[in-house]
DNA sequence: GCCCGGCCATGACATTCGTCAGGTCGAGAC
DNA sequence: GTCTCGACCTGACGAATGTCATGGCCGGGC
């Protein structure tokens, strides 16, 4: 293993991809040996170049961070993988670590954090942004899978109707699943449930 | 006048922030003299500092871009403006040249864009991302103020009994409006509306 | 002055949504 | 075996949402 640490770094933005990749760059003991704008080119980077450490974002057209995550999860010779994104959600972290991601970063934390959690993980140590200690008391996801589903749709802008439709079901048997998933959040109606399971990472 | 472009830059994610900012100082042209994590800071840095251009993300916390640019437009001796920001939204867009944006730069583009969006403007020109040349004839908003202002908090989940009490209307009033918005918009329900209006930049 | 068009506002009516009280099925406890 | 529990599914009923027909108000043509 030689001293430089080798890095593929994903990230849809470009403007941030190249800020991160230059800056990162600028690190002796650090060389960015590829850059990824979507999840699959991600992936191909990695096949390819072998890196010590992948450096994604979540929310990416294509495979979203973590489905880069699990995928990679049981390959032989991975990389650690430290996710980097913008938003504090409970699920994104639960799920980032149920894939066995190594690092987890929020873009609202100072720049030195990316070398310094690249170098971490690097050594073999885990790196979780402080913030998220509280964002994962928000607690844990209470709905089922069939609900998630109907949820998912209904944030789309679906009737009931429709719904059923796409998921063979009666109509019924969708608002039903509404009314629950309504109950066990917490909230008045399905915008409420949408914007406030989203928040979570939940959808 | 200097020779060197003083800027204040203005982007509510620390790292982009501390990336951007270390990456123009780098220009020997350009000097960033102040950074700000939201918008009321920028101002207030704006005030202090004098800048000679302020290169500001839209969606912050506190004042958004677009509401600085609509401050420092009637104010004498106010710097040029660059807005930074993620989303190709034609609303932004006529709303930023509205209140007199020198120029509009997508964080899509490469890296490069962004020193010379503030060269050229600093030089006296306009810098508007080409992509937008695209999204502005999406066409423009057909709503009227007060279906805006039903639609906003329709879209917060709110249902019409509340959004009645606020706005100090008859209920029906509001089912009203959030009709036509519906039809204005050529969409199925208020949820389909609040997505497609959030999406062009309406809301 | 008069008419017209746009915006604002309303109540009555039809449709869609949310709640409730069930029923089926399979997995695990005893 | 059977009991219990949770996930899944359903129809009936009241509540919220969406549609329509209508009227007041104001500013711009003519």
């Amino acid at each position: 293993m030689s001293d430089v640490i080798r890095v593929v770094l994903a990230e849809d933005q470009g403007m941030v991809r190249g800020a991160f990749a230059q800056l990162l760059d600028l690190e002796p003991d650090i060389s960015v040996v590829a850059t990824a704008a979507d999840g699959d080119a991600a992936l191909r980077a990695v096949r390819e170049h072998r890196p010590d450490v992948l450096l994604t974002d979540i929310e990416m057209p294509g495979a979203s961070g973590l489905d880069l995550a699990a995928r990679l999860a049981d390959e032989p010779d991975a990389p650690r993988v430290v996710v980097v994104t913008t938003f504090a959600r409970s699920g994104y972290l639960r799920r980032a670590l149920d894939h066995g991601v190594a690092g987890y970063v929020l873009k609202d934390a100072p720049i030195d954090r990316l070398a310094d959690a690249v170098r971490r993980v690097h050594a073999g140590g885990r790196v979780i942004d402080p913030e998220l200690a509280v964002a994962a008391w928000e607690g844990t996801d209470p709905m089922t899978d069939r609900e998630r589903e109907v949820l998912r749709l209904a944030a789309e802008g679906l009737p009931n109707a429709e719904i059923a439709a796409r998921l063979h079901l009666a109509e019924g048997t969708v608002r039903n699943y509404l009314s629950t998933v309504i109950a066990k959040l917490g909230v008045r109606n399905r915008v409420e449930a949408a914007r406030l399971a989203t928040e979570r990472g939940w959808l």
